[in-house]
DNA sequence: CGATATCTTGAGGAATCTCAATACTAGTGG
DNA sequence: CCACTAGTATTGAGATTCCTCAAGATATCG
């Protein structure tokens, strides 16, 4: 799969009245699907967001009536057991898009991991223009299959890998999402918690942690200032992820 | 040999060109979003097939050119690790689809749990009804959308629940999705082997084994006859899948 | 610079896995 | 109709990974 261009759009809409064309990260989202001039109908419902760390962006069991592009940060989303046990179902980064999984009531709590900017929908008109913009219905599938593919990932990961390989694996997934969005690749910033990450890969912080200093010292990977993590030896990091 | 022609009956439109207008399952599945006249198209595409237990569909890696529908019977879709520890990402019954998490290559490996019918359709023929009727295209999100809910719920049940509480919430699933289709929820026919069991909740099939006698011997279920499971105490059954 | 949260490390315990033996079941052929 | 076989399921005993609980180290933030 290519990497999508993220080269800086110097667009020349209307900015005014339609501050999406000018959107550095459109081509990332499902925006991307849509022309300049159709892109003002997105424009009309949108309304932008800045959110800092550690906030809640709705809750699981709340009314599902607004959907969201995360245009700079990082969100987790998850769900919880009565006894407070909780699960992350996936990080969300720049381009991605919340409301793929959608219902009555949200299946799932979003809430922020670093300070966030959102696009922020109104559900019902976002339907509406799904209706009228099929190419935009289209690229939902899309990015629905492509969320499905890694859910699946995701299950044989927390069924049937060690935690050596869970790590190894999430590291890997970090570096390869960077690339995706024509990022470096190399180092990791990896600005969850231990916690955030173990509840990700169903396992305790204390096993994150010595499995992080267990690469460590087997030389795979280094751990840098500000949370970043070197990938020394990324075919070993490939091997240790698949069990190899 | 020869067809034999039958006078098509004004319910069912004209069954030998467009017998997908006579499926008893339409409504299950994705064609139920298509109009009588409309499905002419689909069927036109589709070869309907019939395979045994325990047959491969395709498999991981190949390329993924057709899409299917399962009509009846039982089909698991499963990944494997190099060294062949598997996990089982979903089963699939009447009315679902082969096809959601797609792309150059299958992801995953389709097999039959039971003999099972499937209707095949070329997926590059598919895409272009897809494009040629949004409201195929809006059925497929919708359909996606539920699956990447289920696969969050499995996420959970994954990375966090007990052996026990993955086994109740199993059979719970299980009657669940045979009340969507219409079915009697109770006693649950449960087709599948303790391995493909063990392989789909991330355990072995001697604790999945073992998991079965404790939930028996608590009177929370009982094994029947032909591999049907008595959800004796459905309330308590979901207690304990939930951890309470 | 102190307070607080997060991260790391250690020791012991528990759930689940592994290995092994036995029981059951379904299909096969006499 | 029964015995035989091969696969599947159950049960048992011991091993192992990961978890729990606890303490100390480090980082973060006002």
């Amino acid at each position: 799969m290519a990497p999508i261009s993220i080269a800086p759009s110097a667009r020349n809409g209307d900015v005014e009245n339609n501050p999406c064309s000018a959107c550095p990260v459109r081509d990332l989202t499902v925006c991307g699907a849509l022309e300049e001039t159709e892109l003002s109908k997105m424009s009309e419902i949108v309304r932008t967001r800045r959110v800092g760390a550690h906030r809640t962006i709705f809750s699981e069991g709340e009314d599902a009536d607004s959907v969201f592009n995360v245009t700079s940060g990082t969100v987790k989303l998850y769900k919880l057991l009565p006894d407070g046990r909780r699960q992350i179902t996936g990080f969300l980064f720049t381009g991605d898009y919340i409301g793929l999984s959608m219902h009555e009531r949200y299946a799932y709590t979003a809430e922020t991991v670093t300070p966030t900017s959102l696009c922020h929908f109104p559900r019902r008109q976002m339907d509406a223009l799904l209706k009228e913009f099929p190419k935009l219905q289209q690229r939902l599938f899309s990015m629905a299959s492509n969320e499905l593919e890694a859910a699946q990932d995701q299950m044989l990961l927390l069924g049937r890998k060690t935690a050596k390989e869970k790590v190894a694996s999430f590291l890997l997934g970090l570096s390869w999402r960077l690339s995706r969005r024509g990022q470096k690749e190399n180092p990791v910033p990896v600005p969850m918690s231990r916690s955030d990450i173990a509840d990700y890969l169903g396992l305790t912080t204390e096993t994150v942690s010595r499995t992080f200093t267990a690469l460590k010292s087997q030389g795979v990977i280094r751990l840098l200032e500000g949370n970043k993590v070197d990938l020394v030896d990324c075919r070993r990091l490939e091997d240790v992820a698949e069990g190899g």
